[in-house]
DNA sequence: CGTTCCCTTGAGTAGTTTCAATACTTGTGG
DNA sequence: CCACAAGTATTGAAACTACTCAAGGGAACG
């Protein structure tokens, strides 16, 4: 506060801390970054990356793993965004939304078939991990057992999290505590960016996860506008004032477990 | 099918199974049952049994654990019901509910602080766990660890059809969706009655759940009861035709993972 | 026998859906 | 370069669903 200079010096040093490790795990680097990541041991770090096989990239919407199928390796997610969606009588509801350094089905491990697709969101990078190799982490290593179970235990945190918005909030406040929610996990993996949030998203996308219609949700997008709190165009979402899209959301990021622990993540 | 007396046979076999599950297993009997607990073995069955350090009755609803508490142990519900509970803005709501041979707070365990409440419904017999135990299983025991994960992962899919059923049903399938629910919850481990489901539940439980107010949660009441699929008497639910009932609720059990997997549990 | 908790009903308002119609944007082929 | 198609976004009006405020009824417990 005092000196000027001491702040940008210490973003330099923490982005550049980001960037190497970035160039040591370019497929994991991002997992759990921002929660458990400070704690990982380097060796516990070279596991994780070893567990990735292969990368797909994908540019085009595309089914990973449908639901009831039997899933034999987890899905990272390195680039892009990839959603939990069920298909049921003709309509499409989003149940959950994974961001860069989230399995996205994980639970596919010890659930051998998922309740839930697993569908890519535009331009999309992700890692495979076969479950043998899951196999091995349960039965050698019980520590970064003990990470992947916390991991797909912050899963459940943000669906509880869903729940209480879907009973409480209206439509605005719902899309507003999406984008609050999805930029505060951009941040943890060190993918914020200022002001303007860009995603892959469309307005029948964001219905879906709000349990809305895409006409209303685009009601409720011209409410965001217009109260000066979000402006949604063709995916990029801009946001003025931070801190007041989050009080309109009634978002407390507690839930997502960032640094510090859950009173006072970043 | 062709012999009339063989299916009631095979009925007081299995019976007498679980019966003699519970004796065995009288803290435990239910944990995983009608899911993965035939797959466990005697030692895994008594290893998970001497988890528990002490149970304890509560007549009264009360609160085990408040959010952000230091979680220190976990909770096995034996009797009863408890709720996941967010308190905010002077509302309650409840985003989770678990029935017997559930962890009411499993996730304690990895994520340390919950995110939510735990508190107990009606009266009610839990089993704690304290967390170094579960830390000697993790280290010790990959198998049963697994289970674990599993059980946590089945709650996590049931707020996945949380979020569905909120984002997909008028009032009166919610509720309905619930009764069905926690029906197959209750068979699944033993304890479902014919066409009369008693719980501790009382209209405003119900609303909390379904994300609606009370006074709209006894219209939708009206609808169910007028409609012959439910009745609902001061926590009693009488359903005559239980198929009517799963129909109307758009209730489809795979996400709860009961025994023969996804595709076609009992 | 009254207090308390739980449930019920009515009327007006707010939020959301549906149906219908129109426009913008992007990419493609002529 | 234009025309066209497909996906995406926008607007209006009527119908439906849910909320709020207000009042009252019923059962259970001391």
């Amino acid at each position: 506060m005092a000196r000027s200079a001491e702040p940008s010096l210490v973003l330099t040093f923490l982005s550049r801390m980001g960037l190497a490790e970035a160039e040591t795990y370019p497929l994991t680097g991002r997992f759990l970054k921002g929660r458990l990541r400070r704690a990982m041991s380097d060796s516990e770090k070279a596991l994780v990356e070893s567990l990735v096989e292969s990368t797909q990239r994908y540019k085009e919407p595309a089914r990973l793993l449908a639901r009831g199928e039997l899933a034999e390796q987890a899905t990272l997610v390195i680039e892009g965004l990839v959603t939990r969606t069920i298909y049921q009588e003709g309509r499409r509801f989003i149940v959950g939304l994974q961001v860069p350094g989230d399995f996205a089905d994980l639970n596919g491990f010890a659930l051998k078939r998922l309740d839930h697709d697993i569908v890519t969101l535009g331009n999309t990078l992700v890692g495979f991990v076969p479950h043998a190799r899951l196999e091995q982490v349960l039965a050698d290593n019980p520590e970064v057992t003990r990470l992947l179970w916390f991991a797909s235990l912050v899963d459940a945190a943000i669906h509880r999290q869903w729940i209480l918005k879907l009973e409480q909030l209206t439509a605005p406040r719902r899309v507003a505590h999406i984008f609050a929610e999805l930029w505060y996990r951009l941040d943890l993996v060190g993918l914020g960016r200022r002001e303007v949030l860009r995603t892959p998203l469309t307005q029948v996308d964001l219905a879906d996860m709000c349990g809305t219609t895409a006409i209303h949700m685009n009601r409720a997008l011209g409410v965001l506008k217009r109260e000066g709190i979000a402006e949604f165009r063709r995916g990029a979402v801009y946001i003025p004032d931070r801190r007041r899209l989050e009080q309109f959301a009634h978002f407390h990021p507690e839930y997502l477990y960032g640094e510090g622990g859950p009173r006072n993540a970043a």
